[in-house]
Order: structure tokens, then C-alpha cells, then sequence
DNA sequence: ATAACATATAGATAAATATCAATATGAGGT
DNA sequence: ACCTCATATTGATATTTATCTATATGTTAT
């Protein structure tokens, strides 16, 4: 997972509701009735937030009649596991040694 | 971390410069010019970046003279690594008992 | 005191976003 | 064929956001 989409995954996780989301299908499959059932949101406003997190893979989406299942797209959230987990974490202050941080010359 | 603060954090990080700016500072302490001479950017709008990783708490901030430095956060940041990894994944679809998903009644 | 520098704040603006009402699409049932 | 239901799309609107210029604040050196 590039930066971009890196980013992007978080713009999608930037949302309360769609948090929720998120947590409501880490339970397992879901239609999206039974979200909406969940939420004080129209249905159009479910369907653009669903759009914004199927568009960068978080969140599978399959058709079976008239509904649309949605589930966690596992491969992808591992993904993102996986780059959160690999940022360092270094407390180390910048070498005083610097003196000056950005002298002009 | 609930979920607002969690959203929060993914709303920091829902932007590549920003992210790229917690990538530098995973390398160490950083002072605010340094950051800014990567970037493309004015130095009030990379103000107003740092300022957003600031209030989420992903990023401590510390003068000294006319500097300020940045690092990451190491426990925050830790905290959105285990906020990450506890979401669940489960692929399994819902169960087709189920029939209709949301009928009327 | 004054000047130079590093950063923050204020104000303006264009772009992106969340939301809704209205409508379109498409699937099943009668 | 028609109606109902589940979801998506369109269009409008208010809010938020990223960015800039201009200015303020505070520090260090002269």
C-alpha cells in the first residue's frame, strides 16, 4: 500500500460513521437496510459512505437480489495493519549538536 | 481511544503530506524549517498541519529559542496501532437463513 | 533599541465533503 | 404489465478543509 492510498484509507476511516461502520462488519457480512437500521442518516448519505469505503477496498460489496451485502475486505484491512504497525516510533530528540536548526547558510 | 478520537487520528492522517510528515518524524525529532524544506508548501499552511497532528495528540511539539520541534507521540501513536489491530475481520457472509434481509415486517 | 529570523494567527478563497430531497435503476412479487 | 422494495445517482446546499497572503508574536543577535 502506497502513501496515497495509505492516505486515502485513512481519509475514509476520518468519519465517525464510518467507524461505525467499520465495527458493525467486523462482525460479519452485512445488508446495507440493516446499517442504515443503525444510523440517523438517509439512505443516499449510506450509499455515498459505503461508496467512499469500497472505493479504497476497505469494504467488499456483493449483490444477491435485491440487497447489497457488505463485508470488511480482510486482505486490504490487513494491509493497513500492516503499514500502520511499520511506522517507527522514535521519542530521541533532535542531536543538540545541531545548535542551529536552519541557519540560512 | 473511542471511536471520535479514533476518527480524529484517521482524519490526520487523511492526507499524503501529513503523512509523509509522520513519516520524517518516525525517523526522530524534527524541527519545524527541516519539515518545511521537503515540502512544496507556505510555511502557514505547513503551520496549520502541524497544528491538526497537535490536536489529536499524534505529535508533541517543544521550543526551544526560536525552533520548534516535532516528534510522534510514541503512546498516542501506540494507541492508534492498537485501535487498528483490534478490528476484527471476518469474511464470513451473513447467513442465508436470514432470507430477506430488511422486510417491512 | 533594532533588525533578522522562526513560527503562529487571521482573513480570504477555492476545493472537497456530508447531507438531504428527488429521481433513476433494477429485482421480485402479484 | 404493474407495483413495491432496496439501492444508487443526481443536484443542491451548508460545512469543512487546504492553501495562500499579510500580519502578529516571540527569540536571538547586533
Amino acid at each position: 500500500m502506497n502513501e496515497s492510498e495509505f492516505a486515502l484509507v485513512c481519509k475514509a476511516l476520518g468519519d465517525e460513521n464510518r467507524v461505525q461502520i467499520i465495527k458493525m462488519l467486523a462482525g460479519g457480512e452485512l445488508c446495507a437496510c440493516k446499517i442504515l437500521d443503525a444510523f440517523n442518516i438517509t439512505q443516499p448519505t449510506l450509499s455515498h459512505h459505503m461508496k467512499i469505503l469500497t472505493d479504497c477496498n476497505l469494504v467488499n460489496s456483493r449483490k444477491e437480489g435485491k440487497w447489497t451485502y457488505y463485508s470488511i475486505n480482510c486482505k486490504r484491512f490487513s494491509e493497513f495493519k500492516g503499514a500502520v504497525a511499520e511506522f517507527a516510533c522514535k521519542t530521541s530528540p533532535a542531536k543538540k549538536s545541531a545548535g542551529k536548526c536552519c541557519a540560512k547558510d
